[in-house]
DNA sequence: TTAAAAAAGCAACATAGTTGCAAATGAAAA
DNA sequence: TTTTCATTTGCAACTATGTTGCTTTTTTAA
């Protein structure tokens, strides 16, 4: 039954953008379809590849700039110069990700993939400082490229 | 005796250059000045502005690339798109940075620290995945700006 | 002092990200 | 359904960021 699962999908879009005071539009809910079909993380670069060819470059910024604040996607920081979204989880508030989840980059097949059942650790800062929010990514080996 | 400081920089300098097998030039001598003359860590954007009036943009990117590689700063990641670059504090292997502390951005200030004596934490990974390198990334308000 | 090697500068190019505005589309009401 | 208004898109032009090849300059070491 694809056909189904693909009206479920349709469905899931529709709400999440409904939800969060966006109009429903064949941008969003293609770069959306991009997020929900696979685990990891998209890179900018990669979202415009796969989007662009119906879309404007533009449009893909603008897209991902609002989803970002609405807390449908959050970016996760790269050592290298490349942003990369993941869905968040929990509907974050528009702006706030509260996400506590730590992030994994495998150097073999360069996913990336949010570990949401790992939670950040209380860090230990020194005198002075106050966190707000910690950051944690991991590189390794993933479990389906060992 | 600001003089006998700079003199003390100046060979601090050189040895580091010639101990990495580099030969002294005055870019290098600039960019690692930058580095040495503050705590944080620097923008590629700020190391091009504050150097780019005597050197070329290219030499800047040439520069910090070679650094890198043989070790002599790190780059640390960050979820906007700005590349920032840090000294690192023990002699890594070239291209081996294993530097295993962690890093702070004051949102007030806008600097990034390298908090040297906090040490990254254990993580403990889902079945499958393997750690090789964990990085860790808080943000708050520093000691400087509260 | 000089010759070889390394680095810097320059120009040209490639990619990434932004802005303003006109045209197209979506939402909601008549 | 159709119309209206607000929102979103596409386009064009622009700025910023990063890269490459090649020539000239500087550094090193003999």
């Amino acid at each position: 039954m694809p056909k189904q699962a693909s009206v479920n999908i349709e469905n899931k879009i529709a709400g999440l953008l409904k939800r969060n005071n966006l109009s429903i539009t064949d941008s969003r809910k293609k770069i959306l379809h991009l997020f929900l079909e696979q685990t990891g993380a998209l890179a900018h670069g990669d979202i415009e590849k796969r989007a662009g060819e119906k879309f404007d470059r533009v449009t893909v910024y603008r897209t991902l700039q609002t989803f970002v604040d609405k807390g449908i996607i959050h970016t996760i920081p790269t050592a290298d110069n490349s942003i990369r979204y993941a869905l968040c989880k929990d509907e974050c508030a528009g702006g706030h990700h509260h996400d506590h989840h730590i992030h994994f980059v495998c150097h073999k097949c360069n996913n990336t993939y949010c570990l949401d059942d790992v939670v950040t650790p209380e860090i230990k800062l020194p005198k002075g400082y106050s966190a707000e929010h910690v950051e944690v990514v991991v590189d390794g080996i993933c479990k389906n490229c060992r």
